[in-house]
DNA sequence: TATCTCCTCGTTTTT
DNA sequence: CGAGGAGATA
């Protein structure tokens, strides 16, 4: 394509991002005002106009769907398939380039990337190895906490008292770096581990930094409000040299701070990069004007951002005021938007470009509920990936053993996987030996062989030789059909076809599905670091459906028609959330609305129930802060927005029964009014479940401040109380 | 060694 | 209410 004709597609704006190629350019792009086309078409352009050639361009993204449209999007403007670029995930380009230097991270380049399920289980075994009370702390929190170290860009030896002293768990440090010194001893990298390391080379390595330097003209990278400490670091040691260095990012969609992300780091951009440019995309082509309308009013009431206004690209005044309905409880909302999906569809909007987006994967159950009722086809995404499966994860733990004997995480999932016989204590004994001699336990399995009584000595010489028969067939017949056989000597395909549970035909197909896989690989390794890397599921096209996800999973996609479901207090802004970053959480909940309402096309639907079932119970629910943020203006209200009710109505014993129901005049029901104050007089005597027994020392409506003899002052519902 | 039962605890999760 | 983990039991 001519740059005339690449470069005329573009408003003044994206062609002043593309066209500002070199120093440093921070490009802050609302939703849907056309990020993408920016950053392909400046791909594209850099190419075109001879500054550099295509290994010479790092670009950067965060999902590998991200990668594969830009890949593609840029293999489209330059007319040839898009081949030996440096564009992926931090985390591909990071293990491409740990592989490379593997050594001087103390791994060989065959190292195995762990997922979170092998994360878990080596951790674990470092604390249980340290005789750590499990219970008492808990193995995810330890986890989080080195994460969060490694997103900070923190080895064990960077970890300062003062950042232990932030979290609870003494001696973190020193789990840290025995869990790090364990992935060594494996031969193995977590996900943060691909960052931290490279990080790590660059800064002891200035010669290979350099190589970097000279190799990479141009960066690019997308969704920069998203990146954490380590990958800021990473990014600005690659870019320190040319600086021209490209970020295209929305402070306004930044959600994943739970996850490291630092918002900080797109607002910090002009200082990091002194004399850069910065160019705002506000002409959204997306969405109509009554959505976007909405959505940047409701934004308006974070403080902090850089400011930004969504302007609706195109003229026209048609668009369809954002609904907010109120309704009885959860059924009934259910109902609602099973209805309005019917009605759309008479419409002729197809169910493709429809999504119910939540706020948490628990609450697509009474969508999916309804909509088998109504046989309307629905996907949940981001459910149980393919590579998350039981069977295709022991399949692989069979072949990572063979790439990498190494690779003790694996031999512990398989060597009983058929069952064989070899229980804990044998695995127990393979363990020790392993230890004292810092053998991977593959080898101190085979020293242990002889020692072992008759029956796990068989079962496990049998699994030894099945090891070397297979390597040797890695060798003559390739790795798909190694990887058949395998399955089948083992006696896992024999373990599936013996299984009478209704699943296993399906796990069945999941292995063929998974050799079919390999074929498209050429080699075992290569295939092993793609399956670690690309988690994601391939989606078979087909037939038409309704998505149902959570917000996080529909950021970047967009459809004609969105349910916005659950905008309750607690629910959404989420309370925990809320009790752990306060108002820090309460924005980022901001923000992720404003993500829900602007992957909305042409009609927005937000909804809120009183009452919702929660563990069972029925609750009362609070109208979200969020549905007051709204402009009236621009949206409709149906339904009546109803009185709180008190918990107490429906706790308690009475637990199990729906809501009473109050049909008003209007139609709509109304919850009936709570008592106004609590039976509980203060100095009153009362039994809490949890905190035992107490004195009344305040009552407030429903609320009690109770301070309880030995849980000490508390503020709970009355309906959690008993007489005392 | 394998299964059963009781108990606890509930967000988001691009890699 | 329901899933997953831990400990008891066959």
């Amino acid at each position: 394509m001519s740059e005339e004709s690449y470069l005329a597609r573009l408003n003044p704006e994206q062609r002043a991002a593309v066209e500002a190629v070199d120093g440093p350019l921070l490009v802050l792009a609302g939703a849907g005002t056309g990020k993408t086309r920016v950053l392909t078409t400046r791909f594209a352009h850099i190419l075109h106009s001879g500054r550099a050639q295509p290994w010479q361009v790092l670009a950067v993204t965060f999902t590998n769907k991200a990668a594969r449209e830009m890949r593609e999007r840029v293999a489209a403007i330059i007319g040839q398939p898009a081949e030996g670029l440096w564009l992926g995930t931090f985390h591909a380009l990071c293990a491409r380039m740990l592989r490379r230097h593997a050594e001087a991270a103390g791994l060989t380049s065959s190292f195995t990337i762990l997922d979170t399920d092998d994360q878990m289980r080596l951790l674990k075994q470092v604390m249980e190895a340290r005789q750590i009370d499990v219970k008492r702390w808990p193995p995810q929190v330890l986890m989080a906490t080195i994460q969060r170290w490694k997103d900070r860009g923190l080895t064990p030896a960077r970890v300062s008292p003062t950042d232990e002293a932030e979290v609870a768990n003494p001696r973190s440090i020193a789990f840290y770096a025995a869990y790090q010194q364990r992935l060594l001893d494996i031969n193995a990298a977590d996900f943060g581990c691909l960052l931290l390391h490279v990080v790590e080379i660059f800064r002891a390595r200035p010669d290979i930094l350099e190589q970097y330097h000279r190799q990479f003209r141009y960066i690019l990278v997308d969704e920069y409000q998203d990146t954490n400490q380590v990958q800021y670091q990473w990014l600005r040691l690659l870019a320190q040299a040319r600086k021209n260095i490209c970020c295209v990012g929305d402070d306004d969609q930044s959600i994943y701070s739970w996850r490291g992300a630092e918002v900080e780091n797109i607002l910090r951009f002009e200082q990091d990069f002194p004399g850069a440019t910065i160019v705002r995309l506000e002409s959204n082509y997306r969405s109509t004007a009554p959505i976007l309308a909405t959505a940047s009013h409701l934004i308006t009431h974070n403080e902090g951002r850089l400011g930004k206004t969504l302007r609706p690209g195109r003229n026209d005044s048609s668009g369809e005021k954002v609904q907010v309905v109120s309704l009885w409880d959860s059924e009934e909302e259910a109902r609602m938007v099973g209805e309005r999906i019917e009605q759309a569809q008479r419409e002729k909007i197809s169910l493709n470009e429809m999504a119910v987006l939540v706020r948490a994967g628990f609450q697509t159950r009474s969508f999916e509920d309804r909509l088998i009722v109504l046989g309307v086809p629905y996907r949940v995404v981001g459910g149980l990936r393919f590579y998350e499966r039981a069977e295709i994860r022991d399949a692989m733990a069979y072949l990572r053993l063979l790439h990498q004997p190494a690779d003790d995480l694996a031999f512990e999932r398989i060597v009983n996987t058929p069952r064989r016989g070899l229980g804990d204590s044998t695995i127990a004994a393979m363990h020790l030996a392993a230890r004292e001699q810092g053998i991977p336990m593959m080898a101190a399995a085979r020293e242990l062989v002889e020692t072992l009584k008759p029956r796990p000595r068989s079962a496990l010489r049998e699994l030894m030789a099945g090891f070397d028969r297979w390597r040797e067939a890695l060798e003559t017949h390739g790795h798909v059909r190694t990887a058949e056989i395998v399955l089948e000597e083992s006696g896992y395909i024999a373990m599936l076809k013996a299984d009478k549970s209704p699943e296993a035909p399906g796990r069945l197909d999941n292995l063929k599905e998974l050799t079919r896989a390999m074929g498209e690989f050429e080699t075992l390794a290569g295939f092993l670091d793609h399956t670690a890397l690309v988690m994601e599921n391939n989606e078979e096209a087909g037939a038409e459906r309704v998505s149902l996800m959570t917000l996080h999973g529909a950021k970047g996609l967009e459809f004609d028609l969105v349910f916005l479901p659950g905008w309750e207090e607690g629910v959404f802004p989420n309370q925990r959330s809320l009790d752990e970053t306060g108002n820090k959480g309460l924005e980022e909940e901001r923000r992720l609305a404003y993500v829900g309402i602007t992957r909305g096309r042409k009609r927005v639907i937000i909804s809120h129930a009183a009452n919702r079932r929660i563990y069972g119970n029925w609750t009362s629910a609070v109208p979200s802060r969020f549905l007051d943020e709204l402009p009236e203006a621009e949206i409709s209200r149906e339904g009546a927005q109803r009185q709180r009710v008190a918990d107490s109505v429906f706790n308690g014993p009475m637990a199990a029964r729906r809501p009473p129901r109050i049909i008003e005049a209007d139609g709509w029901a109304v919850a009936p009014r709570p008592a106004a104050t609590s039976t509980y007089k203060r100095g009153g005597r009362v039994f809490h479940q949890k905190f035992g027994y107490g004195t009344v020392t305040g009552v407030e409506d429903n609320k009690l401040d109770v301070s309880f003899d030995k849980a000490g002052q508390k503020r709970v519902l009355d309906s959690f109380l008993e007489p005392g």
